[in-house]
DNA sequence: CCTATTATGGACCTGTGATGTCCATAATAT
DNA sequence: ATATTATGGACATCACAGGTCCATAATAGG
């Protein structure tokens, strides 16, 4: 039960992509040396963030990556469904067994909940706290992060006044 | 990012030991044809639960598991941490680099954000996240869980009326 | 047109952890 | 004494995270 590493990565990349003062088209290299992860490695999640539509890409020299939109549009949840995946954390392994026999012990010959879809109660609380993980996520963007941190007092070093 | 089956078996598992009509001590025979998983893997499940004070064992003839506290005592995260461990689902691998470069850039000189304690600012938003979900999970209990099965009608075939 | 630069995608490698199985041992009731 | 039941250790298997390497394509600058 843990994110991997991709997505720490991919979070990490795309603030530095948001940051005010960029020239456009940020290489891997300059990434990748921020990060402290290979090139190689880098590039396969951030074709999968372009895949997704979270950033662009343009090969060839001077080329490399930007935002596709801006950042206040780019949420937590955004980034972790990319990389982690949109299917639930939780499923229940044999809803048939379990939850039928949950509630109809012994086969007394009615359908188990047939309208309400037979949904097994464990997963529906497991279902509930994902959905309060994904709102906390979607509330919070690659702007939102970025705003916090200027108004610590960081990137002031940047504008080399 | 995926809780693993035995956070399924587990927790069904203690919803069958809370059940009303438990005459004491389920052994793990009943649980393992219940759930329909094998009664070695089961059993590894069982006693990690009785590691964590969650039930009780009794081995021998007759022997077998039973709740260790009230069912409205046992929360979905208790059985959540004893399985899945207690560890943060997210860590940002490196701290000095990350955040550090992030907020004062270029070594400036300045100790970056001492007293606060040098968090990575993306960690702070996913841990956020987890505490909404551990705070859902908190309030849903063995017993919760079980009063809704009993509300929608289950049960009462248990009953042999 | 030629070359250097940069992203892309496929193939491959490795360690770790989830998911099980099997067996010897200990404890308990009858 | 014997049958029953839980426990813990040793293994086996398999998928996946995490990562490397290389051939290919696209692009800019001369």
């Amino acid at each position: 039960m843990q994110y991997s590493k991709s997505t720490d990565y991919a979070l990490h990349a795309l603030l530095h992509l948001a940051r005010p003062e960029l020239r456009n088209n940020v290489g891997i290299k300059e990434l990748s040396g921020m990060l402290e992860v290979s090139e190689s490695y880098l590039s396969k999640i951030m074709s999968k963030l372009r895949q997704d539509g979270l950033v662009r890409a343009v090969p060839g020299a001077n080329g490399g990556y930007e935002l596709a939109r801006p950042a206040e549009d780019i949420s937590f949840l955004d980034v972790v469904q990319v990389i982690e995946g949109r299917q639930q954390m939780f499923e229940c392994s044999n809803s048939r067994s379990r939850q039928h026999r949950l509630l109809a012990e012994e086969e007394d010959g009615r359908e188990p909940a047939p309208s309400r879809g037979s949904e097994c109660l464990v997963e529906k609380v497991m279902n509930g706290a994902e959905q309060q993980l994904h709102q906390y996520l979607r509330e919070h963007t690659i702007q939102s992060v970025l705003d916090e941190a200027l108004q610590r007092g960081g990137f002031q070093a940047a504008k080399k006044r």
